[in-house]
DNA sequence: CTCCCTCCGACTGTCGACAGACTACCTGCC
DNA sequence: GGCAGGTAGTCTGTCGACAGTCGGAGGGAG
């Protein structure tokens, strides 16, 4: 008898399928920041209850993605100016710790080459402005991951909804500037040469472009 | 015609009410760490639906204080060592970032005032367990939000659930050692001084010391 | 023409119920 | 005595419906 095919089950809840299909919605660019978004039509749409839709725009609120409005409408976030300069500053200390914490460990050299090979994806992205963010967010995720700090990768995913509506309330346009391999390889330099402080700099300078570049013409 | 009482009305819903009395009840030691949660329970014993309830879990499982466990079912959140760890080392990132913009503003001894005020409260609270822990965090969150920087406020808020579990698993008795007026003034000192390397120091040192507090003598 | 009142539509808040899934126990057979 | 199978109980997942509230359109009075 044979045993392999039976293709994986998918054991998500309704509720988490919800929720990616939102998620997915908002940082694709389907919906823009200001947009409405009403638990019927979505329920609707998505042919399931108003609960389960309600649950999942909960959960997109407490990751920012999603904003209470008047009389407890949720809409699309955007950022104001003020926040997005100290959401970087609060991304510059996280990433800070996560260099620092690679630098510390022993096995630093595999955390460069990890790091390397998350640039080599943002080359490859080309023109594609989507995977452009993916690579560069998932750059940064990765330099968290590899500090071996878990609850510093949480403390970053809980400001990764902010950004991504922050991105996407600019022009596609304009954006690349930012995303570059050439961006991000010096952080993987003063790593690999163990040298804190020159990572720290360029961490908080790498950040500081990042906000001014943000909180200049805005909306599009 | 008087104008004057008509006492404030609550419009807070009611899944906001659950949420803060589930909340309290959690920091408070009602329940402790590994209880299991029941919605059914727990609706019967508020008297609303089960839907309100289930919403307020959600709500504090990504604060943190709650996690899933075998099929779906809720209970309060325990921290492992390396968790606790990497928590203050998260907040010492955190807090550094708020001394550094604190002494960077030109307001610099209003916040110093401030701080003051909150380890007066701390030295107020006397052998009131909750009130220490109640004055404690609340010196740290002002620290935060004394920055001026509300997403910096925001991350540190996203990680107080954990903490407050974490506090929660520890022995009442000798807890009281770490939240002292005397542990909290070097902070303030540096502040007042302008000098930043020294204040990065001593909250590195506290949160340090804070993980030694708590990954010793686990568990009561 | 303007202002106010009323009615209507839309949206969220809250609830109770049904269904599915897993656990633990209990019984009968080997 | 031990193990397989069945069965009851309990918990969460999901749904549809009712109710309350707010904003706006529309009509009538001044």
């Amino acid at each position: 008898m044979s045993v392999e095919p039976l293709p994986n089950i998918d054991r998500s809840t309704l509720r988490e399928r919800v929720l990616r299909a939102l998620r997915s919605a908002i940082t694709s660019g389907a919906y823009r920041p200001g947009d409405h978004l009403g638990e019927v039509e979505l329920a609707g749409r998505l042919g399931v209850s108003r609960g389960t839709v309600r649950e999942a725009l909960r959960h997109l609120q407490q990751e920012g993605l999603v904003t209470a409005g008047n009389r407890g409408m949720l809409r699309v976030n955007s950022l104001s100016v003020e926040e997005i300069r100290g959401l970087f500053r609060v991304r510059a200390a996280l990433e800070g710790l996560a260099v620092t914490e690679i630098i510390a460990r022993p096995d630093r050299s595999a955390a460069v080459a990890a790091l390397r090979a998350a640039v080599d994806e943002l080359a490859g992205a080309g023109d594609d402005f989507a995977a452009k963010v993916e690579a560069d967010l998932g750059f940064h995720v990765r330099l968290c991951e590899l500090s071996g700090n878990p609850m510093l990768v949480e403390s970053w995913r809980h400001l990764e909804g902010r950004m991504r509506v922050t991105i996407m309330n600019r022009d596609p346009e304009e954006a690349p500037a930012m995303m570059t391999p050439g961006r991000h390889a010096p952080i993987i330099e003063a790593i690999e040469r163990g040298d804190l402080p020159g990572a720290l700099a360029v961490v908080e300078e790498h950040m500081a472009a990042a906000a001014d570049h943000f909180t200049s013409t805005r909306a599009r």
